[in-house]
DNA sequence: TATGTCTGTCAGTACTTACTGACATTGTAT
DNA sequence: ATACAATGTCAGTAAGTACTGACAGACATA
């Protein structure tokens, strides 16, 4: 029946229930029996799909882990023209970043309860990492890009830009005037002017 | 007899533990027991001094604010030679930031208990865009810098400062082979690139 | 109809934890 | 010596919360 109606069954609502508040107040900061409610579910059944509050959160991070997404990135077919590669690598950033808004939170605020968390969501950065700065290693071998340092420029792109939505993430409307796809625009034009040849 | 031993009184001591524990482990992952033993006092002294554990911590805020501290980068003497002041700002803002740790810890961790806190938190980084984007229209004027977007050059600069404070704070050694110091210094040549005539 | 699955209700247990009151102890100042 | 201020000990209360067991109703399938 859920395949034709598109509902999602009780183990899912009570899992996205999860996500959302524990993002919100902290896995200490909210009961079982706050999320069975805002998933439309008594305690009970939640503790009959998952045994226990710990093992919701543990299953909820695996059911909305968007793991390997950040290789979309490499995948993304590339032009060979800084500015146009560096906007849309900018823009899968964020759009990947903002979908998995909800989990860096839990792991930001939880990390207590959730060992191995953090250091599964920092292999993304370090993939991009890597991927920018070959990325720019070749782009100076072409003699398209000035030569310097490849690893910090990409370091520090990466730093701007991570910096950027962790601001969005936690304050919202924090600088008014400065919205997030003029930031991408900008700040790629001044990372390319940096190594314009 | 403290002003001769420099021992800190038991306000202080529980008001400092209170500071480290919550920002570790948030405010609903610490009792006021763990509090009271890790400042080697009773938790009926802790009751005595702040009666009750949300008193406990506005109190250890007002004490640990380092209100005023990012006007220094104001009055920091400036040399209008653009490597050397932006090197001197990004030393200045990752020491003031680092201070703040736990304090900027606890804001995010707990901002569901500190109506207010984040809104003060970020009136540190306005007042340095501020100071930055005119800092770079003097520059332009002073026919040091080309001309451009001055604010969007100061914000991608904090950013990428804020994005790598964050990154250390949550994560430590993150990334291998990049230390802060080296970080500020490639990022300001970076920077000092873009805007070269 | 009969059976199994999913869910709700309700009462309750065991544990934690913020917070209190009564009283003793220690050290200091007068 | 006495009074006072700060602290400790201990027992305890009240509330919150993770988690359980017993039972019943709804619904689909055979």
């Amino acid at each position: 029946m859920d395949a034709f109606t598109g509902e999602l069954g009780s183990g899912d609502r009570l899992l996205m229930a999860a996500i959302d508040l524990i993002a919100e107040k902290g896995y200490n900061g909210v009961t079982t029996a706050e999320i069975a409610s805002a998933a439309g579910l008594s305690e009970k059944t939640l503790f009959r799909h998952f045994g226990s509050k710990l093992n919701l959160l543990e299953s909820a991070i695996d059911r909305f882990r968007y793991a390997e997404e950040m290789r979309q990135l490499f995948e993304g077919k590339l032009v060979w023209d800084l500015e146009s590669d560096l906007y849309a690598i900018g823009v899968k950033y964020h759009e990947i970043m903002n979908r998995n808004r909800k989990l860096l939170m839990i792991s930001i605020k939880d990390e207590a309860h959730l060992p191995g968390l953090k250091e599964r969501k920092m292999q993304h950065p370090h993939q991009l990492l890597d991927f920018l700065d070959r990325y720019f290693r070749t782009m100076a071998e072409k003699g398209k890009i000035a030569n310097g340092n490849p690893r910090m420029l990409a370091f520090t792109f990466l730093m701007a830009n991570f910096g950027a939505f962790i601001n969005d993430l936690e304050a919202g409307e924090n600088y008014p005037g400065i919205g997030l796809d003029s930031f991408i625009r900008e700040s790629v034009k001044i990372f390319a002017r940096s190594v314009a040849r």
